[in-house]
DNA sequence: AACCGTAGTTCGTAACTTATGAACTGCAGA
DNA sequence: TCTGCAGTTCATAAGTTACGAACTACGGTT
């Protein structure tokens, strides 16, 4: 099992950040991890927005959050425990970070408004 | 040859936008759209940040690009005129592109100075 | 110590996506 | 009508992603 590597901010790209937070799962994830106060661990998000995702992909969607520098994560024992590194990455790209998890949040809101409509007509 | 769709501006999505802006090629093409007052076709993006993109591959960019809805297309006589939806996507997601482009002239100019570092220490 | 259960990783492969050359469409001017 | 230009489509090769099965690593039990 390789040791958990994590890029210098220095290195972590504009590229990287929008390409692990283009999949849907990989934001949710984000979004969590940046709003919890303490660390998350992977098992914590087996199942995001309703939806049950493989162990094996869980794994390889950290991998891309951590290897983009988006969050940072330790071994405890027998389990990893993730954090955001959002501060990090506002000082290097300020405004970022926010302006991303605030689109999101628009968009959840509207998907959620919509689905409101949806069962309303349908029930 | 398929009629150009654009999809409405309620249907754009964070994911598609930042799906179109994690590659080098389609955000510096969708910079220099969103800087220039007024459209641009095609092929002045033959070459991007010198180098050579061919014709299908720079189709393939400017399709993801418009079907995002980061970009309108409109053909005219026998080249397409294309300008950045960028007022539309601030009024829907507010920041993001701003903090987007933001971002990638922040590592433009960090990627300008390592290169001159380099080109002096070799010189 | 040997064993078990939990948490996460790796590997192989099938499914999907992307890049590109070749051949095409459609327009404008000679 | 012919020619050339701007961009598109198609076929396919190359690369990426998803996920089950088999694995590692750790901590607690017996």
């Amino acid at each position: 099992m390789r040791p958990l590597t994590h890029p210098s901010i220095d290195d972590v790209s504009v590229e990287a950040i929008l390409h692990a937070l283009s999949d849907p799962v990989r934001v949710a994830i984000y979004a969590e991890l940046a709003n919890a106060g303490c660390p998350q661990t992977c098992s914590s998000f087996l199942t995001v927005r309703d939806r049950d995702i493989p162990k094996s992909t869980l794994s390889q969607h950290f991998r891309v959050l951590r290897e983009a520098g988006l969050i940072r994560s330790e071994r405890h024992g027998v389990e990893m425990r993730n954090t955001s590194r959002c501060a990090e990455i506002d000082r290097r790209f300020p405004g970022l970070i926010d302006a991303i998890m605030n689109a999101h949040r628009v968009q959840s809101a509207e998907r959620a408004k919509a689905s409101r409509r949806k069962s309303a007509a349908s029930g």
